[in-house]
DNA sequence: AATAGTAAATTGGGTCACCCAGTAACCCAA
DNA sequence: TTGGGTTACTGGGTGACCCAATTTACTATT
């Protein structure tokens, strides 16, 4: 039994959600005018002051800018000037999923050769323990499906011994995450992923590199077919 | 005759870099508690709700944590809870830069080879004139020619037509910024810097794939030794 | 003495009405 | 065409106010 930590959604935060949507789905584009406080308060039925403190996250972040007697503006991402990370990771999310399974078959084929060489026997206990919970129960949910497929690949990026890979492959599966979770949706689709990830797993055990990287690009290529065909 | 534009400075900016300077200097470690609401904004002679403004950007940014019947307490970063892209974002600055070199050595081979297949004419162009630039004026500041590296870096990642390449290029040149402006330090670096990216765009240009990761592997292992001897 | 209950003070969450200064759009005169 | 006003609008900021949750201190119970 698990209790999760009951975090009540602030107002200027769901503001936020909403507006990083809209830049997001390209509804906002740079240049663009957002209405009034005034009226995008009441709008939203909230006062103008929790709007304000949306605004103020967003223009901290470099989102918007507020020009007092003007309005409030969507900004230009500038290459010179403000490069926030904040505005990388927003350029990542609004990436195409095939351009994001092209980069993650480059680094995760890599990160699993180097996972091959440099596994400890603990790092392929961890592993292994996150294989075999996929095939443990019967049926589970797809989001839960997702999980133990997460947990798989992050323990396989564990095993490199460099945490910037851990972090990128956190990051992408991630950004990933809706595209990945629509795949159980193919039949058999499990007990492919399972033998995949069986001879990935086999690979590593056996300090064999070249073959991990070959059993990960196999993987990947057949995740991206599935996602073409989607 | 150039001008600047003048930019006002809010209320809650000049909060925010007063509280961000006290965490910085260690007078307010994680778990301490911040004066209530009202005390504070006195203090400051600012209203409740522009102090409110401040606290909203640090509890996005996870420096504070409000209780609302409690209090707002300095957060603990904690490395195992909520992995929002935030907090990755957060561990990867955190990260070592051998590990961080590691992992860019991986993909920027990576990219090279694929920027050396796809490139257009255009592309190409856009290297070269990147690559003249750090030629091109005697003297620069080395912020300056850090820049320049970073504009051919990106314009190699462009040459990939993907996008995600350009952002996780971005993202790592933006970690290692420092780390890069120190490397000019070292007697001769610009002009084997030169060689080093004219190599590499060469390469492309040629549309040799091979070479051009050859070059660009190259010129990140030289990166890695000199950092290394920092 | 330890515990459970309770009332009051405190704290953050949020709203409302209000004032100020800068902006934008327009008109008008030089 | 340019510069000066006028006016409606917009963001910046304030202060008083209410609510609900937390904390604290005190009380009654066991």
């Amino acid at each position: 039994m698990e209790f999760k930590e009951i975090i009540p959604v602030r107002l200027y935060e769901s503001v936020i959600e909403q507006i990083m949507d809209l830049i997001k789905n390209n509804e906002l584009k740079p240049g663009d005018k957002l209405p009034p406080e005034r009226e995008l308060a009441e709008k939203l039925s909230i006062s103008r002051n929790s709007l304000r403190e949306a605004f103020r996250v967003l223009e901290s972040r470099g989102l918007i800018k507020s020009k007092p007697g003007g309005g409030r503006f969507i900004r230009e991402i500038r290459e010179n000037g403000h490069n926030n990370t904040e505005n990388i990771i927003l350029s990542l999310k609004k990436s195409s999923i095939l351009e994001l399974l092209e980069a993650r078959e480059i680094f995760e084929v890599k990160i699993a050769e180097i996972a091959a060489q440099r596994a400890t026997l603990e790092d392929i206990e961890i592993i292994e323990e996150a294989l075999n919970k996929m095939n443990q129960k019967e049926e589970l949910k797809d989001d839960k499906k997702t999980e133990s497929d997460t947990e798989f690949h992050l323990a396989i990026s564990g095993a490199s011994h460099n945490f910037v890979f851990v972090n990128i492959m956190k990051l992408h599966l991630d950004l990933l995450k809706e595209t990945r979770e629509k795949t159980w949706q193919i039949p058999g689709r499990r007990e492919k992923q399972y033998q995949e990830h069986r001879a990935i797993f086999q690979a590593i055990k056996e300090h064999n590199s070249k073959k991990a990287s070959e059993a990960m690009l196999k993987h990947l290529r057949n995740i991206r077919e599935i996602v073409v065909g989607i």
